[in-house]
Formats: C-alpha cells, structure tokens, sequence
DNA sequence: TCTGGGGTCCTCCCACCG
DNA sequence: TCTGCGGTGGGAGGACCC
C-alpha cells in the first residue's frame, strides 16, 4: 500500500530481463483493502471504490478508478469525495484484511523460508535458495503472482532487484498489477531517473529541504557531496540518502523483526474539554495496550501519553518505570498520572494515544513485589479478563468507569472516528 | 484540504556519572 | 574543591513509513 509513486520506466519490447543476482523479490498487493472489498462486492469492479470514513476520516485504500480522479491514501475523506462524487465509500474491514493478508503471506512462506513483512500487504522475499526447486527470480515472481491471484483473486506487483530498496520502488514503478525486474548492472541508471522523493527516508519536509538545495533527482543526489547533505539533513540521513543513491543497500531480508512498542490512540468524532471523557479514554487505550503486550507475550518499562489539540498541535510525555510491566492498572496510572502533570485546563483535545515502549518477553521479566504487595494481584486479574474476553468477545468484562452511562446513547463525542 | 492509526528512527537537550 | 569533558540514558519532538 506504498503510497509512493514512482514513474513506470519505459521497457524495450520483447527484451528479457538479467536477472543474475536480483534475489531480493518486493511483493506489494495492488489497492489492497480496496480489492479484499471487491471481494466481497463483486458487481462493484470497474467503478471507484474508496475504503474508509467516519466523519473526521482519511482514506484507507482506493481503487485505481478513483485514483484517476486523484484520491490517493491518506487523503482526508471530505476532499476524496469532492474529487470523486461518484465513488462509492465503504467502511474498513480489519478482520477481512487479515484473512487475506494470511493467505497471501502463507503462498510466500512456500516459496521461501526468508520472508520479512512489511505490513499486511506487502513483504521482502530472499529467493535466493529457492532457486533450484522454482527456478530464477523472474520465473519465482510469475509464479507469485499466478498463485496469489488464483487463490486469493486479488492482483499484487512484484519488484526483482539486487537490493531490498531497489526491489521496492520496482514495484511501485510496475504498478498495478506488473512486474520488473531492475538488472544489476542498471540499476544506478534505474535509480539516477527518479525523483527525489522516490528515496526512502524522504517526505515532504526533506523533499522542500533537497528541492531549496536544487537537488531534483536521485541522479543529483548522487553527485553532491556527503559532507553536504550531512549538514543540511543531518548525520543519518544524509548518509543514507548518499548510499541509496547508488544502489548501495545492504540490509539483508530478516525473517524475523522484535517489536519495539505497542500502543493505541483515539481520535475523537468531535474535539472535547471535558476531563471525565479524556480519563476515559485513556483508560480504555490503556486496557487495550496492556490487553496486547499481554497477548503477544511482551512487557515494557517507558509509557508514553500522546495528547493532539484541536490546532493540530502534538505533545507527547513519558515515564519510565523501575521494572517492564504488562499490568493494565500499572500503564493506566502511569498515563494518568503523565496526563495529570500536564495541568491543562479543559484545553480542547482531538486525540489521544497511550504508548509502551522498551520491550522485552514478559517470561525474562524479572518481578519485585512492592513491599506489602500481594502476590495475587492485578496481573491475575488481567489475566482472567483475557479469558473471558477470549471466550466472550473484547469488552465482555471492562472497568465500570467504562460502561455507558444509563440512557447515554447517541450523541457520545467519544464515539470513534474511524471504528476498528 | 484539513488531516487515522500503528509504528520506527533520528535528533536535540538535559541530567547524571566518573 | 571546582571545572571540563565524554559517555550514557531518559525525555520530547519531529519526520517518515504503510
């Protein structure tokens, strides 16, 4: 669901491809939770479909219909429906998403033990050992593509290349629904066309940075100093975009990636003052946090409050904790108390987000008990409500703070912006 | 135009320590 | 005893990714 694009290069007819040594393969599933929709709306291909809502929405996915008439992904959902009166808008669903996605990644996992995924739609295939069983990269990337559109009935586009970062924007450049195979010994030239908001690690603000410099393309980047683009970019980056001008991109495929936080945040359908429904909040993001470490068999020791104002503006303040915990009371006072030590004053607030950072497998967790502590405490009862919830559904048990005040329905402002 | 949600990584600043 | 310095970790914010 890249939502880079990159210019389709122009491929002299009939020629086929060097793939010698292009073993990286970047599989990107076209207009993904659009096509899973399709699935399930058939009598709806061939017409613009956008996926996402709810009143303070962007857009999740769109199909390639309505992004002729210029939506893209991430658009706020006023302006996508303005471009595209005639699209039809259907609300996301996750569950659906993540069937597919498992199938999809289940074809990979057959092809190659090194599968490294990116997100539910896209992943970093090492084919290199695949080799003798499937046969060369381009031939492993036909057959991808048959099986995923065969089983699954959704189309995806495949980038070969010598290098996970080339592969990608091959891809990107390939689609919808292509394939490109970016030889070894042109893959500079590949690169020296595109501009430089093609490279990794350049957005909108490093891209005005670049473009004041009268750096335009990769090829300019390539030919300014380093020290230059240290300076103006900082140590990293600058580094970075220098080594990727040239192909230079040694990260390997890794099959296996730690997490490194897990975290939850809410947009309010309406901004609000009132203190009792940001408590609230941050409870239930709290309870879903934890509920998540805990499933995922992780603890963390720095908890993280994230707050948005109504202008857009952004805080967010932390607190690290002498041992990792997974115990929702425990990242729910800690959060409070960070909300707290802001003191605001019924300041109007959009968001807000709890965050646990500084992971670790909750098994290597190493407890004290607070003196007087019980051993028998919250964490037990974390873990009873994860039974029920695993048995009834989430929220079958919930702190009574959570449960809906008699006769409150309709017209909650802490009703979702974009429901889960 | 009016901006979701889940993340990662980098930079800067500051406090603390030896 | 005071000061400077480098290393390290925490905290905050920002840019970027999908």
């Amino acid at each position: 669901m890249s939502r880079r694009r990159v210019p389709r290069p122009v491929q002299p007819a009939g020629e086929v491809p060097d793939d010698t040594g292009c073993t990286v393969l970047h599989v990107d599933m076209d207009a993904f939770f659009a096509s899973v929709e399709l699935l399930r709306h058939p009598h709806l291909r061939g017409r613009p479909v956008i996926v996402g809502g709810g009143r303070r929405g962007v857009v999740l996915s769109a199909t390639y219909e309505a992004r002729r008439a210029g939506v893209h992904a991430a658009m706020p959902m006023g302006r996508a429906r303005r471009l595209c009166p005639q699209a039809v808008v259907l609300p996301p669903h996750h569950e659906d998403y993540a069937r597919v996605s498992a199938g999809v990644m289940a074809v990979f996992r057959s092809t190659t033990e090194r599968v490294e995924p990116l997100s539910l739609d896209e992943a970093f295939l090492d084919v290199a050992a695949a080799r003798r069983r499937l046969g060369g990269p381009t031939a492993i990337a036909r057959l991808l593509r048959d099986r995923i559109a065969d089983e699954q009935g959704i189309t995806c586009s495949v980038g070969v290349a010598a290098t996970k970062f080339v592969a990608k924007l091959a891809s990107a450049a390939a689609k919808p629904d292509g394939l490109l195979v970016v030889p070894r010994a042109r893959t500079v030239e590949f690169l020296h066309e595109l501009p430089v908001a093609a490279l990794w690690g350049v957005g909108e603000r490093t891209e005005e940075t670049l473009l004041r410099l009268g750096l335009r393309t990769v090829a300019d980047i390539a030919h300014t100093p380093v020290e230059t683009l240290r300076r103006a970019l900082g140590e990293a980056t600058g580094r970075s975009l220098h080594e990727l001008s040239w192909g230079r991109d040694p990260r390997p495929v890794h099959a296996e990636r730690e997490e490194r936080s897990v975290g939850a945040e809410q947009t309010f359908a309406r901004d609000v003052d009132d203190p009792r429904l940001v408590h609230r909040e941050i409870l239930r993001l709290a309870e879903r946090t934890a509920g998540r470490m805990r499933a995922a068999g992780l603890a963390g020791r720095t908890v993280v409050l994230k707050v948005r104002f109504a202008d857009f503006t952004t805080l967010t303040r932390s607190r690290t904790l002498p041992e990792p915990t997974d115990v929702t009371r425990v990242v729910h006072a800690t959060a409070h108390g960070l909300y707290e030590a802001l003191g605001l004053q019924r300041a109007r607030i959009r968001l807000v987000g709890v965050r646990v950072e500084g992971l670790v497998p909750a098994s290597a967790q190493h407890r004290q008990l607070v003196l007087g502590e019980r051993p028998q405490g919250w964490r037990e009862a974390d873990e009873a409500v994860d039974r029920v919830s695993a048995r009834f559904g989430r929220g079958a048990v919930r702190p009574a703070s959570l449960l809906p005040p008699p006769g409150a329905e309709g017209g909650d402002p802490w009703a979702a912006a974009a429901p889960r």
